[in-house]
DNA sequence: CTCTAATCGAGACGGTACGTCGCGTCTTACG
DNA sequence: CGTAAGACGCGACGTACCGTCTCGATTAGAG
């Protein structure tokens, strides 16, 4: 039904203005304007709707960044990967400052180890579970910071400091030979 | 009096087993055999008591790193850090890699920042709070993947990790002529 | 629904063996079978509900009673409202002679103070407060004493003494021309 | 000690602007600028502070109504009583018309029972409890209808009305072939 | 004149009831 | 049938006083 995505807006639209532990189920399905009991037939907990709503959009995201990624260079996915938030920031702002930022970052983790699972060279230096935790992590670290600046760093610079700080010292490892790689 | 260690000792054994979240403030005062009353004579929630105990915890360790790499360099701020974690192996099990995590983060950031403050070098290449942002981020999450091994690396080579990985990408950027540094 | 009865009958219950004032709201939703929660989607306070019950009791009382007095005379009111009491004599001792009196006192003044207001007489010698007052305490503490007698006065001595010695001296002001009376 | 007068003295003020209920044993000693602990030595709770107060009031007021009453005649101890109460106006509407009431007319009633018991002339036409009873309720009745008012009926009027209202209509009823009676 | 002992303050503590909030279940009525 | 509306039981919340207790600190009487 069409109440799923109402779920799923009002959901949004309530964490712009308050922190996800202190919305209630009977917050969600008022400002969706549909019936409390009805909540439970779509999601079992407030955590799984926006379980639900994070997996879908990071879904979004990896696909662009990875196909960037796969027809171009390892940059042309990081800078895929910011231009996407940017168009869409008050949904990630969203996402990643308010209270919701503990659950993405767990789903953003899982979805990442899939990934790196299949695409995994287990050669590397690093234990490979390390390098995806520190992608991650770093990636997330700076969206936030980034998501979080009155006036935000250009996309290009923001790229440019993805790239040497956190994705580089990962990577690089794999290949001691070339120490400070690429284009940039 | 005696009543404030055990909240904090009831708390932290508790953590070893059930998510922060669904720890109630009943369930800390009946394992730390007091009233229920007495919990608020020491703390306004329990998020305020897990800070507490977090942010006597990161003191500790901080002044122990600190002191490490005053003494002699960052590598041995590292080494101390990451041999003083081991030594409470435990506790920071608890601490990160149970529901408490976030709140040790914000708190680790929040005392990072300080110290940033202090000791900044503000002519960096990086904005300095995305370096202190990175940094303890790394840190959080390697640390956090460590304690959680069955059979954890040897210090010796977390250290390793730690320092190429997550601490000289950020500082070297400052002086960009001495690529990567020390050791290796 | 069904919890509004449950509760005043829990509530009579209980006044029975116990003064009100102790009577705990837990107790009542104990004695009702109902949860603690649903007291208060009936009533704000556990005074409330006494108020409410004794209310709709003294309301029933008066009905019986003024419409006897209208259709014959003042000791038939008289009559009527002992031979009702008598008729529903555990709950008048529970209201009257446990912690309760003191509302139902309360509330009985309020209600006949309305009536008084209505059919009164304001030539009276006496204040027409001060008659109401009188009659309304008069009538309730020789209630009080005839409902707490084990082997209980006849109804129709008791009426008696109410027409004598309450309800006659307060009226009789009003009419000069029977026997003792008159401004002195 | 002189806790004790200040006990008294301080729940006395406190019962000006606020029912007794409501007034905490914490209240009191505050007042009294006393230690909470030493309450306790004094009495077990704040009722019976309450009822020794009333106690020793009541006493007071008794043995000037009976020691008139004995010299003189009914009508001499009826105005003795109000002329008391009305030099000390504040007390006995704090006493009366407060929160405090109904201990107040316990212990009113005890004591004139026992008074009751040891004059009492056991051949009325009324029993003699209902006698005691319905002239003290009468009598506490009028009292705090006289007290609450802004301005006070004449004391030689409220004595009428007391007499031919309340205590006559008791006393005649052993004699019913003298009207008004007087001496007696 | 001191030393011991009673008296009182201050406040930590365990406890009980309060009234509120949100949960999730269930029943009923409508469309 | 599916959705609304809402009564209900439940359990945690944080608050207010309760009454008990263990501490000093003062004050007084006995040695």
């Amino acid at each position: 039904m069409r109440s799923a995505e109402a779920l799923a807006t009002a959901l949004l639209e309530l964490l712009e203005t308050t922190p996800f532990q202190q919305i209630t189920i009977r917050d969600i399905v008022a400002k969706a304007g549909i019936g409390y009991t009805t909540f439970f037939r779509h999601h079992a907990t407030k955590e799984e709707l926006l379980g639900a709503i994070a997996a879908e959009q990071i879904n979004c995201l990896f696909n662009l960044s990875l196909r960037a990624m796969d027809a171009y260079d390892l940059q042309a996915g990081s800078t895929a990967l910011f231009t996407y938030v940017n168009a869409h920031r008050p949904m990630w702002s969203t996402l990643l400052t308010g209270g919701a930022a503990g659950t993405v970052r767990e789903e953003f983790l899982r979805m990442a180890r899939d990934i790196a699972t299949i695409r995994g060279e287990p050669d590397a230096w690093l234990p490979p579970e390390v390098g995806t935790l520190l992608i991650v992590g770093g990636t997330l670290d700076l969206l936030t910071w980034w998501l979080r600046q009155p006036n935000p760093t250009p996309i290009k610079r923001i790229v440019e400091i993805h790239e040497r700080v956190v994705v580089n010292p990962v990577l690089q490892g794999k290949d001691p030979k070339t120490p400070r790689k690429s284009k940039r």
